[in-house]
Parts: structure tokens; C-alpha cells; sequence
DNA sequence: TAGATAGTTCGTGTAGCACCAACTATTTAT
DNA sequence: ATAAATAGTTGGTGCTACACGAACTATCTA
């Protein structure tokens, strides 16, 4: 039963159209597109958790590991075994800062760039398979509002979660 | 060193910027916002993963727990444990199929829609944080995207990767 | 000189899956 | 009618990507 009609215009405690939330969407799709990429990077001696380390490092190059635990979200712990593989490979270079000697900064080597290049080649079939629906131009505004999204919570996101904004939910 | 130029006119090997891929980015926006998710989905008794079945459900009403496994990509044995859960909560209901009597139609209860409004609302601080460098306008865009997306590979995907393209990569 | 901070290593725990086996109910093929 | 396939369920094992804690070094700051 309920199959009917949603009510769209309900007016008071259904959430309208406008009160979906792209964070399920996010995660759906984002797994679909990881498990095509594990086979597709398989061969490159990459996974998935690599080429997104290496993709922020592309858009923040120089970063310290902490930075790159804060973008990433991940354990600092965690972040030297990721780089434990990437500088192994060659990918990444840990440099003492001159600054501040106790950190690392963190950049792409030549290497890298390379191979993250051969990465995104490596996707294309992935992406076709999961952003199918899309035609190309919709795609190249996919990627670019997802960059900026990026970018835009670099860093500070973390504690931000302070604000207290009087929401009608 | 090398933190020179990066070329981007190279001419042949060097990904054009039109060769990015949204791949990682959209795993990296996942993990953000997968984060932020389960401490406000927490009161309401569900988890991401609860969150993603819910809006497939509520795109794709009426589908077989087969079809849901395919959608959502996992094994068929976890969706079991998946609507379970969800149906012990009340959200979602399986029901015999009429014409296959050996599957389950699962769909949306009312609370489950209702549940599932209410988990949007309580996302909207996630979404503000890891979207916050997006413009409302921006977000409707991208929601907008995602489900598109979300919706052209509802099922078939699967077995789609025989196409061979020549692509110059 | 003492304490904080960046990074490293090791070790433990957990959640979300995959995957296998065995079973029931039901459908389809022979 | 009987066999084989299919949808779902249960229970179990194992893996991966983390979180988180402890202990340590090097370095910076008070």
C-alpha cells in the first residue's frame, strides 16, 4: 500500500523536494565507482584510498601530514602508513619543513603526477560505467562542483559544526 | 624539487585537466560527509548505510531484494541483515511477491518515508559543512547530478563493462 | 629546563562488507 | 512428476580500512 501519489506540495512536516540530501547519493555512488576502480588500479599497484590521497595531494601540494589527516579525516597514525606505501612507490616525498623541523611536508614527485595521470586513464571505464546517465558536459559540472566542495573544506571543516543556525526542520 | 610548472599543455601523456576523474573526489566527499552523518543519524536510530538503502528504496519502491542488492552492490546475504534491521524499525516492509512468490517486494512503510524526511533534516549541518563551499543553488545542482547518476545505473551496470572503446588513453 | 607538538611504530578493536555452506519455499525445465 | 534453478534466510569465517591507545624520537616553545 502507499504506492500512490508523495504529496509534493505537502506544507508543513514533509520535507520538500528541496530538503533532500546529496550525502546518501555521495556514498552510493562513491562505492559504486570503488569497486570498479580496486580492478582498475589493481595493475598501476594502487587502490582506491591512494589515488584519493594523491588527487587532494595534487590540489594541496606541500601539505603537512597533519593537514593531510585533517582533509582526509583520517587517523594521523593512519596517514604514515599511507604514505609509508605512496613514498615506496615513489609517488610521494616526505621533506623535512625548514620552518619547522618536526614536520613533513608532503608532495607529489614527478612520479607521481605521472602515475596519477595513468590513474584517471585507468578510470575512465569505471566512471562511464557508474556516471553512465550523465553526458559529457554534465559530468566535466559534476567534477568541477565536487572539486570545489573539495577545496572549499580543505581544512577548516573540522570544527565547525558550532554554528547554531535556528533551522525550520 | 620539481615543484616547478606542471606543464599542463603537455601534449601527449600528460592527462589533459579534462581528464580528471570524479572518482576520488567523490569518495573523499563521501568518508567527509560519512563522518559528520553518524553522529547526526545517531538520535534517530540509523546508520549511513540505513540512510542509502532508504533513498534507494524511496527512487526504486516496489524492488526485490536481489534488485536492491544489485543497486546497492553488496551481497545479497547482507541485504538480508540491512532490511532487518529496517524492518524491525518499521521503516520498510517485505511482502511476498505476487508473481514470484519466492521474492520479497520490499518498500517504504509511511514511517520509513517519514523517518527518512526527518533523518534529511537532521543532515542538513553535515551537508552545510562538507558542502558549505557550495552555493544553494550549487547543491540543488549537484543533488541534482547525483541522482540522475544515481538512477541511470539503477540495475544494469553490473555486466556493462564488455564495451570496448578505443580510447586514447 | 619542562612541556607541547609532528611524526613513527606497534598493537588492539571494530564496522562493513565478501564469501561459503546449508537450508526452505517456490518456480521452471524436462 | 521430478529435477534443477532461483529468492531468501541463517550462521559462520575472513579481510580491509580504519579508530584509538601507548611509547618513543626529534623538535619547537614557554
Amino acid at each position: 500500500m502507499f504506492r500512490g501519489p508523495r504529496r509534493l506540495g505537502h506544507m508543513s512536516a514533509g520535507p520538500a523536494e528541496s530538503e533532500r540530501r546529496s550525502g546518501p547519493l555521495l556514498q552510493h555512488l562513491a562505492r559504486r565507482m570503488l569497486l570498479r576502480s580496486e580492478s582498475a588500479l589493481t595493475p598501476l599497484g594502487l587502490r582506491p584510498r591512494h589515488l584519493v590521497a594523491l588527487t587532494v595531494l595534487r590540489d594541496s601540494d606541500g601539505i603537512s601530514q597533519q593537514g593531510l589527516a585533517g582533509t582526509l579525516q583520517i587517523d594521523g597514525t593512519n596517514v604514515v602508513g599511507l604514505l609509508n606505501d605512496l613514498e615506496a612507490a615513489g609517488l610521494v616525498e616526505r621533506r623535512r619543513s625548514p620552518e619547522d623541523r618536526r614536520r613533513h611536508v608532503v608532495s607529489l614527485t614527478a612520479a607521481g603526477t605521472k602515475r596519477l595521470g595513468e590513474a584517471e586513464c585507468a578510470l575512465a571505464d569505471a566512471e562511464d560505467d557508474v556516471l553512465g546517465a550523465l553526458a559529457p558536459g554534465e559530468r566535466d559540472q559534476l567534477y568541477d562542483l565536487l572539486r570545489r566542495a573539495s577545496q572549499g573544506c580543505a581544512t577548516p571543516c573540522a570544527e565547525a559544526a558550532v554554528a547554531e543556525s535556528p533551522d525550520a526542520c
